[in-house]
DNA sequence: ATAGGTTTTGTCAAGCTTTTGTACAT
DNA sequence: ATGTACAAAAGCTTGACAAAACCTAT
C-alpha cells in the first residue's frame, strides 16, 4: 500500500505561495479544500489539495472573483499527470553515428552512442537505431558505397558496445538460452541483439558465437541443459545444410532459427522460426 | 548461513547522521523502528533500518511534518534494489552508486561502478554519474542530509577506484602534465578525474596531490619538462595565494588552474583558466 | 600436505595487532576462536583463526559492536584466501580464467577477469594471462580436448572485454596507427592485445579488423594520414600473398606485420617484422 | 492581522545498566 | 594461563522543556 503524503499548511503555504491564513480563509468562507486533521487538530492537506490552490491562483490572477474561482477550482477533475517524454529521434540518431563512424572517429562514434543509450531504451536502441544503421550498411557495402575497411570498423564498433550491454547476461535464474551461427556464418550481430533483448526479458544467455558446427552447440546445449537452442543466419543455405541435425536436437530442446535468411526448414518441422527482428523474435520467445 | 549485521545505535547515528536521541524519539513517537534487542537490552539495528531513517529524513527534507515522513518510512516497501537495468541511465547509476555508497556497501558499490563502465565510456562515467554525484554529496552535506562519516566513505571509495583506472597513466610518449593543489587544498578527485580524461586524449600525467608547495610543484615540473602544470582547487584564496608564483611558472610551463575555486588571477594574466568541468577542461587542454 | 603450522598467541597478537589479553577475551566471551592446546596448555592457532581475527578487526573498524563483530567473523565462510592476497600469480589466474569459461561461466570469467585486472597492469595482463591463456587455448583445440564451442565462448568473452578496454582509443594526439588482419585472417585478438599495448604507450589506434583487401586498408591509412600500417596474421600465407601490395603501402606509411605467422617477407623488405608477441611489439615500435 | 492557547518535535539531563578493552593477582 | 576486577565508553528510560508551527477567535 503506497500510504499517501499529507502536508501541513506551513508546507502547502511554501509550496503554492499563498499564505497560511488565506488558506484557512478560503477554507472557511468557499470550501475549496477539507483537509483531514491530525490527532491534535492540525490539517493534513493532499497532493490534489495542492493542485486546487494552485488552479485558485490561476483563475484569480485571470481576473476571476475569489468565490467564483474557489467554485471552479474546488470542481475540477482530478487533472492527469503530464508525461513528459522524452524526444528522441532515431533516424538522426542513426545518421549520426553513420558519419562518425564511417570516417573512422572512433572517439565520436563512442560519445553518440553513449548519448544514444542514455535517452533510449534498450529496445529502440536495438531495433531503430543499431539493426536498421547495419542493415543499411551492408547494403551501401554491397552497392559498393562504403569500402570493406569503413565497414569493419564500423560494425567493430557497434559489435563491441552491445557485447559490452551484454556483460553478465548469463547471470541470474531465468530460463537458458545457448545461441550460435551455423557453420559458415559470420554475421552474429543479429543474434546478439537478440540476445540482448531476450535477456532484458529474463532470459539467461550463452553465446557461442559465428561457425558453430552442430555436435559442438548440441555439446554445449546439454551441459548447459538448456532450455532453447537458437541458430541465426544470413545465408539461408547455411541452416538448410544443418536442418538434420537441428531436427535430432529438438528430442532435448526447444530450437529456432532467426535472421536474414531463416524461412522453415521443410526437414525440420519442429524448428520454430523466427522471421520479424531480432526484438519481436525475442518477443514471441518470451511469450513462450 | 549469511548472518546479518546489526548495528547499534551509535553507528546509526553516525551512519546516518540523525542523533542517538532522535532515533529513539522517532521509535517511541512513530514506530519508525523495531529493533532487536541484546541480552543487555540494547538496541541492534538492520540495513533495512538503515534505510527507513535515511528515507525518513528525505522525507523530512522535502518539507514532510515527521509524523507523516515517518508513516511513509516505515511503510516503504521492503527493497526495490536489484536494479539490473541493461541499458544505462546517468540519472539512475548516479543514484544506484550513492544509495550503496551510503549505506556502506563497497562491494556493491564496486559492482556498480564496473556496470557502469561496461556499459559507457569513462569520459561519461566521470561526467554525468561521479562527478555529479560528489557535487551532490558535498550540497546534500552542506545541508546536513548525509553525515560526515558517508561523505568520507563514499568520496574515499570512488577516490581509490579513480586512482585504480589511472594505473600506468605515466607511461608512454605523449606530452605531459603535472597535476596538483596548491597549499591547504585537500581536495583532489576532481583533479584526478581531470588526469583521466587527460589521458584518454593521450597525455601522460604526473599527479603529485593534495597541498603541495609551489616550489616542490616547480621542481617537479623542471624535472620532467612538463608541457602543462595543472593546479586545482575548490577555495579560491587557497589559488590566489599563489597567483604571483604561479605567474612566474608561466615562464617555463604552460600554466592552468582549474576546480570549483578557479577564475582569472589578477595577478596571473598568463594562466589559464579552466572552469568547465573535468572532462570539458580536458578536452579543451587537448584541443590546444 | 605440508602439516599446517601452529602459531602461539603471541606470534598472533603480533601478526594480528591484538592484543593476548584481548585474543582470550574474545574467545571467552563471544567463542571467536577456539584452538587446540599444547600439551602444556598453550593455545595454538591456525590460519583460518588468524583470518578470523582480522576479518573481526575489520568489523570493529566498520562501526559494529564486539559482539557482532564477533559473532559475523566466527560464522565467516572457511575464505578461500590460501595464499598471500595481494600477490598476483598469473598462472594460477590462467587457470581459473581457463576453467570457468570453458564451462561457459561467464558470469565467473568477468568476475575473474576483474578481479586480474585490478591487481595488475595491462602489460601484465595481456602478457601473461589473457594471451598465453589464448594460445593454450588454440593448442588444445588442435588436440581436440576442448570443443569448438568452448573455444568460440572463451575467445568471444576474452574478445569482449578487450575491446571494451580499448574504448575511445583513437583520441588524442599521438601518433596514429591503423590495425588490419589480411583477407582470409580471422584472428584479431592477438591484434586487438598489440593495439592496447601500444595505446598504453601514446599512440591512437585506428582498427579495422580481420580479412581486410589491402587496397580498402590503403584507403583507411590514406584518409586516416597513419604513421604506421600493422598487419598482423597467424598463417604466414596470407602474409605472404599481398608481400607486394605491402611493399607498395611502405612508400606512404611505416608498415610492419605481426602475429604467429609472422615472418620477413622477402617481395617486401621494407616491411617491419614483429615477432616477440604483443607487448614486446608495442615497446619496439613505441621506441621507434 | 493579532492575541492567546495548543501541538509537534528536537534536545537535554539524571540516574542506572551494559559492553568491552585492559590490568592484576594467582 | 586463568579468573576476576575495573573503568571508560556507550546505551537505556523517564521526564521535562522550549522553539517552531498551528489552532481558533476576535
Amino acid at each position: 500500500m503506497a500510504a499517501e503524503e499529507r502536508l501541513r499548511i506551513g508546507e502547502v503555504s511554501r509550496r503554492t505561495g499563498v499564505s497560511p491564513e488565506l488558506l484557512r480563509a478560503w477554507e472557511r468562507r468557499y470550501g475549496l479544500l477539507h483537509p483531514e486533521r491530525s490527532a491534535g487538530g492540525l490539517r493534513l492537506y493532499t497532493f490534489e489539495d495542492l493542485e486546487r490552490v494552485r488552479l485558485m491562483r490561476r483563475h484569480l490572477s485571470a481576473g476571476l472573483a475569489a468565490a467564483e474561482a474557489a467554485r471552479l477550482a474546488a470542481d475540477a477533475p482530478p487533472e492527469p499527470m503530464p508525461t513528459g517524454a522524452a524526444l528522441f529521434d532515431p533516424l538522426a540518431a542513426r545518421e549520426e553515428l553513420g558519419a562518425v563512424l564511417e570516417r573512422f572517429d572512433e572517439p565520436a562514434a563512442q560519445a553518440v552512442f553513449d548519448r544514444v543509450l542514455a535517452r533510449t531504451t534498450l529496445d529502440t536502441l536495438l531495433a531503430d537505431v543499431v539493426l536498421p544503421y547495419l542493415r543499411d550498411l551492408g547494403d551501401r557495402w554491397q552497392r559498393d558505397e562504403v569500402s570493406i575497411a569503413q565497414e569493419h570498423h564500423a560494425s567493430g564498433v557497434l559489435r563491441e558496445r552491445l557485447l559490452a550491454l551484454a556483460r553478465g547476461w548469463g547471470a541470474g535464474a531465468g530460463p537458458q538460452a545457448v545461441l550460435a551461427c551455423p557453420p559458415g556464418e559470420r554475421h552474429d550481430i543479429g543474434l546478439i541483439a537478440f540476445g540482448l533483448a531476450l535477456r532484458a526479458r529474463g532470459w539467461r544467455i550463452h553465446f557461442i558465437g559465428a561457425d558453430t558446427p552442430i555436435e559442438s552447440l548440441t555439446d554445449a546445449a546439454r551441459s548447459l541443459n538448456a532450455d532453447l537452442v537458437v541458430l541465426a543466419a544470413t545465408m539461408p543455405d547455411s541452416l538448410d545444410a544443418v536442418a538434420g541435425q537441428l531436427e535430432a536436437l529438438t528430442h532435448h530442446h526447444r530450437v529456432a532459427i532467426g535472421g536474414a535468411g531463416a524461412r522453415p526448414l521443410q526437414a525440420a518441422p519442429h524448428v520454430l522460426t523466427l522471421e520479424n527482428g531480432a526484438v519481436a523474435d525475442a518477443e514471441v520467445v518470451a511469450a513462450r
